[in-house]
DNA sequence: AGCCAGGGACCCA
DNA sequence: TGGGTCCATGGC
């Protein structure tokens, strides 16, 4: 949940956790006793929110075959990736270029109605000036006018240079925004983001500097996991926090 | 005060 | 295809 991915974002933090509308209803998530606890009716978005279905144990040992990585697994014990809804992810990752996490927050929040990311269609009429985004502005409206006709179930499954491809016809999408919707919004695992933190982890650790380098080598290395690579790279590089004692969920 | 930020579009060779 | 340059703004 503070690890840079959209729940960053999306989810306010509470006492005990972390809640945000999904629905129009308030859904909230903790960790009690080593157990992950959600509001009553809220199994299926949970579930999604984490990806229950990651065999975790089976993803770290396919990721642990160097020194660097099985030392940020073992650091990072229990760092899932999360996926949240496409759109969202999409108005996250435009408001993410050449920006810091703060910022991010505060531009992400400024685009909810009612503690939800606005939809396209109010997005694409919504008097967005005013809003401090900067030049993001103009991708937001003009990706909010195109989002509407896209078939996101469809990326999902397709193959994901393809997918990239339709992606990157958004404005204001281009290679590494177009990697984090695949990999956060629409659950592709093997999609492998870019940004200058993970460009810098992978010169130190492992020698590779162009970009076209850093994504050849990470698909021969971790293939279909290259997402998650890439999240436990990221937390080292920004050292993100550690969950405290008794928020570790097994 | 000044560098930097989970970059993209555009232009040029 | 690959490499500058510009872009708005605020965090630190």
């Amino acid at each position: 949940m503070e690890s840079g991915q959209p729940p960053e974002f999306l989810w306010q933090k509470t006492a005990r956790g972390y809640a945000r509308k999904i629905g129009g209803k308030v859904c909230e998530v903790w960790s009690e006793g080593g157990r992950l606890h959600f509001t009553p009716g809220f199994e299926g978005e949970t579930n999604r929110l984490f990806r229950a279905r990651d065999d975790l144990p089976a993803i770290e040992r396919a990721l642990s075959t160097d020194r660097i990585m099985r030392s940020a697994i073992s650091h990072y014990r229990g760092l899932r990736l999360t996926e949240s809804g496409p759109w969202e992810t999409t108005v996250c990752f435009i408001c993410s270029i050449n920006n810091n996490i703060p910022r991010i927050k505060k531009m992400v929040q400024s685009l909810m109605r009612d503690g939800e990311v606005m939809p396209p269609e109010e997005m694409a009429r919504a008097d967005l000036a005013g809003l401090r985004l900067g030049y993001r502005e103009k991708y937001l409206k003009a990706t909010a006018k195109k989002a509407e006709s896209i078939d996101w179930d469809a990326l999902r499954e397709a193959d994901l240079h393809h997918a990239r491809a339709k992606l990157k016809e958004l404005p204001g999408v281009g290679d590494k925004v177009a990697d984090c919707i695949l990999l956060f919004g629409l659950g592709r695992l093997e999609a492998f983001p870019v940004d200058v933190w993970i460009r810098r982890a992978m010169e130190e650790h492992y020698g590779k500097r162009t970009l076209k380098q850093i994504h050849s080598f990470a698909e021969k290395k971790w293939g279909m996991f290259a997402g998650y690579a890439q999240q436990y790279l990221y937390c080292l590089a920004r050292s993100c926090p550690l969950p405290s004692e008794g928020e570790y969920i097994e």
